[in-house]
DNA sequence: TTTGAAAGTAAATTAAAGTTAACTTATGGG
DNA sequence: CCCATAAGTTAACTTTAATTTACTTTCAAA
């Protein structure tokens, strides 16, 4: 197989368990703790593998975003996890001056 | 129009220029900046919103990764932007113990 | 050209993430 | 039951991200 799956918002659903929430950092560490269990890793295999300390891991995993973005990325890249950039079109947001001209992206 | 937009990895691509590269961390800060450009909106304006200082925002627009998870997702909240989560599958990894058995995600 | 606003940099201080190490709490065999 | 292993917690300490303030650089419009 070679598609792809998304989770958090599906961009183009094909047919798996639908999770169409937009993205939340539970999610995230859902996904996380999900791929390292299914690949039956420990949370020391894995701390030791990046040399990245329990406590911190731990925290990823609980959904702590009060954590370094490179961290997040060491684990999701050693996990086979990778983000995807959304881009919401037709945004608005409360201004002092008024700007709205959307674009690519 | 209703349809959501991928940068980094292409799950099902529309029509959209491509960016098919997987997830890198100047392209989330090249769609940071390109989003907030086009949204008339100056570092100022966006750090006063967020009560987050320049500096900060000047190193998550050029991709520097030791930055806290949170201020990143406060910015792209603001602007309209999202993540979703990708799992490669068919993952290989390096252990003592050569433990491999895919799953969801 | 000037000039003013936005972008970017730098240094000093503060706040907090990250580490280490030791301990406690599950959990699943045997 | 035990016992071993993994998960999770805690506290003291170290490292470093984030803030503040001020300065420098760009750049487009008057």
């Amino acid at each position: 197989m070679s598609i792809k799956q998304t989770l958090g918002r599906v961009v183009k659903s094909t047919n798996m368990p639908d999770l169409t929430k937009s993205f939340s950092p539970e999610q995230l560490a859902n996904a996380i703790t999900a791929k390292r269990t299914g690949m039956k890793l420990t949370l020391v295999n894995v701390s030791e593998a990046l040399s990245l300390s329990k406590p911190t891991l731990i925290k990823i995993e609980k959904g702590d975003t009060n954590v370094k973005l490179t961290n997040i990325l060491k684990v999701m890249e050693y996990l086979g996890l990778s983000f995807s950039i959304i881009s919401d079109e037709h945004t608005q947001n409360n201004n002092t001056t008024g700007a709205s001209d959307d674009q690519w992206y």
